[in-house]
DNA sequence: GAGTGGTCTAGACCACCGG
DNA sequence: CGGTGGTCTAGACCACTCG
C-alpha cells in the first residue's frame, strides 16, 4: 500500500514527497542541470512505487520548471536560462525575431558597503560588503540597457580576481563555474522613471526621457539571494508582454 | 480500449479530445461561469472512459484556468475576474495589502470610426464604427489610471442605450449583463511614456513626467477580440511583479 | 532491440462536502 | 449518508530515441 521508503512528512500524498526528494537532489547539488533524472522504472523499484505515483511526482517537478521530459530519452535537469527571458520584453528595430543576447560590457568593479534596502534583498547584515558592478549592454553596438549589479561577500569573493574584460555576455556561467554559485531563477520588478544624467549618458538619450526601470533579484535552488541587479532601458525599445485570465 | 464517443482528430489522446470537447461547451455558452461541471464518473460513463483518462482530460482545463476544482464539491467552470489581477500590479499607500477595486467613472461615450490601429486588434473592417469611452479610475478619491477604450459595432450596440451614471466599478460584468459578451481572458502589454497634457490633468500630474502605458486587448472564450484599452498610470505608483525560470 | 516516456484501463480505498 | 474529487496500485500496449 503506502509503504513506501520516501522520507518526510507522511501526511503529504507519496508522489509530493517524492518530488520533495528529487527536488532536494537538485538544491543540495547531487542532480546538476542537464544531469539525467533516473527513470521512471528505476524511480518505481528504488522507493516501491506504482509507475502513476513516480510519474505524478515528476510531473511536480515538470510544472515547477525544474526537470524536462524527452519521450524516448529520459528526463533531465532543465538549464535555467534567463538573459534570453529577459531580452524576449525588448523589441529590437533590426533583429526582428531571432533573440539574440545583447553584448555585456562591465565598465566597473569595486568592493562597498551594500546600500541598506539592496543588503535587505539579498538577506546579508546591515553594513556589510559586497561587490559593485556598472554594466553596460548593446545590441548592434548601441546600448539597451544600463545595470547595477550587487553581489554578496563572502559568497562571490572569487570573482574579484578574475579579469574584467574577460568575461564574457552572460554572467550566471561565469558565477556557477568561477564561485560555484547556481542561479536558479529570480524576481523581477517594473516601473519607470525619468533618465538621470549619468542614465541617459549610458544610454545616449536626453536625460529626462523616460526609462523602464527593472529589478531582479536572483536566487539559487534552494532560494538564497544571489545576485541583486538594476537595469535600466529607454521605454520606447521597451515592450513587455503578458497574458491574463 | 480506444473505443469512445469522443469526436476530434483520432490522432490526438483520448483525454485531450475530451478536454477539447468540454472547452467547447465553455465557447459555446452550453456551460457558463459558475456552472458545475459533469462528475467524473458521469463522464466516464457518457463517454466510456477509465477515471485516469476523464481525470487528465479534467487536469488540462484547470491548468489552462478555465474550471476550478473543490474536493467533495465538484468541479466548476470558473469565473474570470481580472480587474483585480490588474491591480495587484500597482502598489497603493493607503491602502496596503488588501485588493480593492478602484472606483470607475465613465467621462464620455460616443459612436466614432475606429483607429486603424485598433480596428486591426478588434479584427472589425478598417473605417468600421465602434464606440469609444474615457474613463478614470480612482483610489480615495484620486486619480491613478486614466483609460480609452474601444468597443465594436454592432456587437455592443445594446452598451449605447445605457445610462453612463448606472455603470459601476467593473465593465466586464456590464458586457455580460447587457450586451451578452462574455471576456474570458485579455493580453496586456507595458510601456512607458512621457504624460502628456491631457493624461497629467487627468491624472493631476506634471505634463512629461513618466506615466506606465498599458494597452489591453480583452477576448471572449472563442478568442474573438471583445475590447480594446489603453490606462495610463503614475510611474512612481506603478509596479509590476514577475517571477522568472 | 533495449530502454525511455506516453496513453489507457480497471479497480481499490480514502477524505471531504452537503443535505 | 451518498456523491464528489484525491490517492494509489498493477499491468497493458504504444511511440520515440539511440546505438
Amino acid at each position: 500500500m503506502s509503504q513506501t521508503l520516501l522520507s518526510g512528512d507522511a501526511r503529504l500524498p507519496i508522489y509530493q514527497r517524492l518530488a520533495d526528494v528529487l527536488r532536494a537532489e537538485v538544491v543540495e547539488g547531487r542532480l546538476r542541470p542537464g544531469d539525467r533524472v533516473p527513470s521512471e522504472s528505476e524511480l518505481c523499484e528504488r522507493y516501491g512505487l506504482a509507475l502513476g505515483t513516480v510519474r505524478k511526482g515528476l510531473e511536480i517537478l515538470v510544472a515547477e520548471g525544474l526537470f524536462e521530459r524527452f519521450h524516448g530519452r529520459g528526463t533531465f535537469v532543465r538549464r535555467p536560462k534567463f538573459d534570453s527571458s529577459l531580452f524576449r520584453f525588448f523589441r529590437f528595430r533590426g533583429t526582428a525575431g531571432a533573440v539574440t543576447v545583447p553584448e555585456g560590457r562591465i565598465l566597473r568593479r569595486t568592493t562597498e558597503t551594500v546600500p541598506g534596502f539592496i543588503a535587505k534583498a539579498l538577506a546579508v547584515p546591515e553594513g556589510s560588503e559586497g561587490i559593485s558592478m556598472s554594466r553596460i549592454r548593446l545590441c548592434d553596438g548601441e546600448p539597451v540597457l544600463a545595470e547595477e549589479i550587487w553581489l554578496p561577500l563572502p559568497r562571490f569573493a572569487d570573482f574579484l580576481s578574475l579579469e574584467i574584460g574577460k568575461v564574457g555576455d552572460l554572467l550566471y556561467p561565469v558565477y556557477d563555474a568561477e564561485c560555484q554559485q547556481l542561479v536558479a531563477r529570480a524576481e523581477e520588478q517594473l516601473t519607470a522613471e525619468r533618465a538621470s544624467e549619468a542614465t541617459a549618458r549610458l544610454l545616449r538619450i536626453e536625460p529626462g526621457t523616460p526609462v523602464i526601470v527593472i529589478d531582479r533579484l536572483a536566487r539559487g535552488y534552494d532560494g538564497t539571494p544571489l545576485e541583486w541587479r538594476r537595469s535600466r532601458g529607454r521605454a520606447d525599445q521597451f515592450c513587455y508582454q503578458i497574458e491574463i485570465r
